[in-house]
DNA sequence: TAGGCCATCTGGTCCT
DNA sequence: AGGACCAGATGGCCTA
């Protein structure tokens, strides 16, 4: 991805040129980089003002630097992992437009009542179809069909497969 | 050009 | 003690 590589050149320069006091950067560094130097300069004036960082670890600025860089590391790899259990979600979310990517707060949203629709839609058939046989799943099935029509009841079912279709047709629409 | 979405950095807090 | 997790801040990209 375009966006993404650039990024990541940008970072790795950063990263290098604080690591090894290398400028790598272009002379026309960005002024929002510039502006995120300065308010950094300032968290730390403020950290060692508190005394919170220097009292915690006593170690030198190259340390700390080192492991502020690793630990940066580390956050973006999670953040990636994070990243591919999203996609992995989106894959088996059925009907969702397939040239737009969903967004994160999209895909929670479709699959929270996704989930929802399908859960009762089980619930409500095996209830009806299944034999209930004791001591099986059928009739556990069942105990819980009844439960969870007291908790909600038909109309709820309906509802929720009336808002997993109303958001599936939005989403369309809005592609 | 404003607003939405995202990646990244960062410091604080929690957990092992 | 060190890594994982979290939330806030920020800048870049894209689209209406």
């Amino acid at each position: 991805m375009k966006t993404k590589s650039k990024r990541m050149k940008h970072r790795l320069a950063v990263d290098k040129e604080a690591f090894l006091g290398e400028t790598t950067l272009s002379k026309e560094e960005p002024v929002k980089c510039l502006r995120r130097k300065e308010r950094r300069n300032g968290r730390n004036y403020e950290s060692n003002k508190t005394g919170t960082v220097k009292a915690k670890h006593a170690w030198n600025n190259k340390d700390r630097h080192l492991r502020r860089l690793e630990s940066n590391e580390r956050e973006r790899q999670r953040m990636h992992k994070l990243n591919n259990a999203f996609q992995a979600l989106r894959e088996v979310i059925p009907h969702v437009r397939a040239e737009n990517k969903l967004s994160k707060i999209e895909t929670l949203t479709l699959a929270k009542n996704y989930i929802k629709s399908l859960t009762s839609t089980i619930l409500h058939m095996s209830s009806g179809h299944l034999p209930t046989v004791e001591g099986t799943g059928a009739a556990n099935s069942s105990k819980l069909y009844q439960h969870y029509q007291q908790q909600h009841g038909d109309e709820e079912r309906d509802e929720q497969l009336k808002k997993y279709s109303t958001q599936i047709h939005s989403f369309r629409q809005g592609s």
